[in-house]
RNA sequence: GCCGCAAUAGCUCAGUCGGUAGAGCGCGUCCUUGGUAAGGACGAGGUCACGGGUUCAAAUCCCGUUUGUGGCUCCA
């Protein structure tokens, strides 16, 4: 009674197995170096071990390298092979959680409890161990096991963390072994773990357990695999890269904002204590050469925004603790604001939002269903007290500058501002260089305020502006704030990394505590929608990955020096001031060196700096009445008279133009 | 805020076993007047983050503080 089995690949072929056999025993049939490649398989969708049995009639696909799901298992795997090597070599260590990560690191950490942190010495004992692990080619064996069994087996072995997660497990319970080592997993793995040929443990930090401060501090060991040497060798060359482009070092290098710089200035005996020369924490100073590509940034927003219907507006930095009463920040934004400053008998707030003063600007007079939308946009900066310990570069502050709007419109004419503002976003964006968008829409959470018939079309008006841009996008159910839904866009930068900028809110939280209102064509008195939105999100962060973005290499519009003027000798210095005052009297961002240094030198710090275009003036070009034009990667562009110069210049430093 | 790591000249960094500091770049002066990524010489510049302790002696060892940094957390 040898009865078979069909199974169906995905080209619609179909192999006939004997119960029990499983996809390597397919892969076997296929070609022999299928097997060999093999890692795992996608049964019915589901990603299983390539040693699981089939059954009859089982959609099969088998992973090789080349599927993305393929890098998950290696990593995964990898993870497994990285506790055993722990374990080996710190036999108290207890072992915890270790799953693959895509966010940045792209490759998998593990997290245990030690009496020691790691240092980077046990990295590279740990990384040797893991070969060995590697050299014994260990299958890695799957295991189905009732709860009680493996509450014993955890026990056993002394792992807490373990019977922690195995209380928390959902469903059937299996347990991974390779060699000696035993982990609590719902898998899939390698056949083996000679399978894994190229990882890199790549740092180590601490972790909290379940990510609760509460809980004890772990220590994680983050790193990468992949199936080719070369894809290691890029990754790890990307992370270079990432490190070549880190704005905090262009920052410095490129002189254009420094972030509070500390100096000690001195130890008062009589207080005993020491004053520092220092900002604090989290603020930002813009050198010169930032505040100049600030102010370019600054003006191209205030132009589109104008262009695209909005007022500008200003408001103060600090109001009355009321006003943050009335709009609710001091209940569930306390945390995140300055402490108060006082002021006669009364408490003022640093601002950590503009709405408030935006709604306040609407209120100040009645406003009919006529005159909506209203758009009310602000560069607005704003303080929040963010934990020191997440303060990053440009990229984390506790003071920066949104590039904020609010928009107070009629139900109505909600789904129209939502595919306005969402084109506005995206075109400003393109502007840039950035092409890649992750759009992702958060809807109603369990607690929220606001009609749920509301909200349904509120969302159904936010889905409908993201399909009528025709990109992707992702839905986080229940993810949005209590008080509307919203969109967010993250955008790829030139070397792939995410970055969230964008955001598009809906409030039905603000109106109402505000009382806000308009009068309708029915003369009543109704409450409009709010949207909050900001597209750069921080100019500061959006700023910091700009720098990162063109790896200091801003485009001609937005560098802070378009063009240098390198003079020869002394003898041209008359035509490069000449050609200097030209340029600036175009408004050109333009800088002349006329220093007592070779040419040589003068190209290498002019290309140091970044800078995109030089103007050479010689002897020659001084006879001629020109200067030779040359790029910052070391295109000809020939000589040209001074004019000609001046207006091929101000051509390549035009900012984009929107097509809105 | 929590855990680890770090702090030496404006910048990047060296400094062995504890014996009061070095390099390159940058900066200043002078020479050189040059042709597309570094011309040469000389010089100035540091309470070794801050405070305390151990020691005959501390940049170095210990403790605390500050700041930075890698994570965690948070991110209306």
């Amino acid at each position: 009674m040898s009865e078979q089995f069909t199974v169906y690949l995905p080209d619609g072929a179909t192999k006939t197995v004997a119960p029990g056999e499983t996809a390597y025993a397919v892969a076997l049939q296929i070609s022999e170096g299928l097997a060999r490649q093999a890692v795992g398989a996608k049964v019915n969708g589901q990603v299983v071990d390539l040693h699981r049995p089939l059954a009859d009639g089982d959609q099969l696909q088998l992973l090789t390298p080349r599927d993305p799901d393929s890098l998950e298992i290696l990593r995964h795997s990898t993870a497994h092979i990285l506790a055993s090597a722990v374990k080996r070599l710190f036999p108290s260590a207890l072992i915890s959680i270790g799953p693959v990560v895509n966010d940045g690191v792209n490759g998998f950490y593990y997290d245990f409890e030690m009496e020691q942190p790691f240092t980077p010495d046990d990295l590279v004992a740990i990384e040797a161990e893991m070969k060995r692990v590697i050299a014994e080619k260990s299958s890695f064996q799957r295991e189905p096991v009732s709860r009680d069994e493996a509450r014993r087996r955890f026990e056993a072995e002394g792992e807490p963390y373990k019977l922690e997660l195995l209380d928390a497990a959902e469903g059937d319970i299996t347990i991974y072994t390779h060699g000696e080592f035993n982990d609590l997993c719902r898998g899939p793995h390698l056949p083996d773990t000679g399978r894994v040929k190229c990882f890199k443990l790549l740092s180590q930090a601490g972790a909290y357990w379940r990510g609760d401060s509460n809980n004890t501090m772990l220590q994680r060991i983050y790193g990468t695999a992949f199936f080719d040497k070369k894809e290691l060798k890029k990754h790890l060359h990307r992370l270079e890269e990432a490190k070549k482009r880190d704005h905090r070092r262009l920052g410095r290098e490129l002189g254009l904002f420094t972030v509070s710089e500390k100096g000690d200035l001195y130890h008062d005996e009589v207080e005993e204590r020491s004053y520092f020369e220092e900002i604090g924490q989290g603020l930002v100073l813009w050198l010169p050469r930032g505040a100049r590509v600030r102010e370019t940034l600054e003006s191209f927003w205030r132009r589109t925004h104008r262009q695209a219907g909005y007022e500008p507006v200003f408001s103060p930095h600090v109001a009355h603790a009321d006003l943050w009463r009335i709009s609710g920040h001091l209940g569930f934004y306390n945390e995140s604001m300055y402490k108060p400053i006082a002021v006669d008998d009364e408490e003022y707030l640093l601002k950590p939002m503009n709405c408030p003063f935006h709604v306040m600007i609407y209120k100040t007079k009645a406003h009919s269903y006529r005159d909506l939308p209203v758009r009310l946009a602000e560069l607005g900066t704003v303080y929040r007290y963010e934990l020191a310990g997440a303060l990053h570069g440009l990229m984390r502050v506790r003071g920066f500058t949104q590039d904020d709007a609010h928009i107070i419109c009629t139900e109505a004419s909600l789904e129209d501002e939502l595919n306005k503002v969402l084109r506005l976003a995206l075109e400003y964006l393109r502007a840039f260089g950035f092409e890649g968008f992750d759009i992702m829409l958060s809807t109603r959470p369990e607690k929220f305020v606001g009609e749920p018939s509301l909200w349904d079309r509120a969302e159904e008006a936010l889905r409908g502006s993201i399909q009528a841009t025709g990109l992707d996008y992702g839905v986080d159910e229940g993810g949005g704030a209590f008080y509307g839904p919203k969109i967010d866009i993250k955008i790829k930068d030139a070397i792939g990394r995410t970055w969230q900028c964008s955001t598009i809110q809906l409030d039905f939280n603000l109106p109402k505590r505000f009382q806000m209102n308009y009068t309708n064509s029915d003369g009543e008195k109704v409450a409009p929608i709010l949207i909050h939105r900001a597209i750069m999100g921080s100019l500061e962060r959006f700023f910091g990955i700009l720098t990162e973005h063109y790896a200091g290499d801003f485009p001609a519009w937005l560098a802070p020096e378009q063009a240098r003027i390198l003079t020869i000798s002394e003898r041209a210095e008359a035509a490069a001031v000449s050609l200097l005052a030209e340029c600036e009297a175009h408004d050109l961002r333009v800088e002349l060196d006329n220093r007592n240094e070779s040419l040589g030198k003068k190209i290498r710090e002019a290309r140091l700096m970044r800078v995109p275009y030089l103007f050479v003036i010689g002897d020659r070009e001084v006879d001629e009445g020109t200067a030779a034009v040359r790029s910052r990667q070391g295109e000809q562009f020939g000589s040209l008279s001074h004019e000609d110069a001046v207006a091929w210049l101000a051509e390549k430093s035009l900012p984009p133009s929107l097509d809105l």
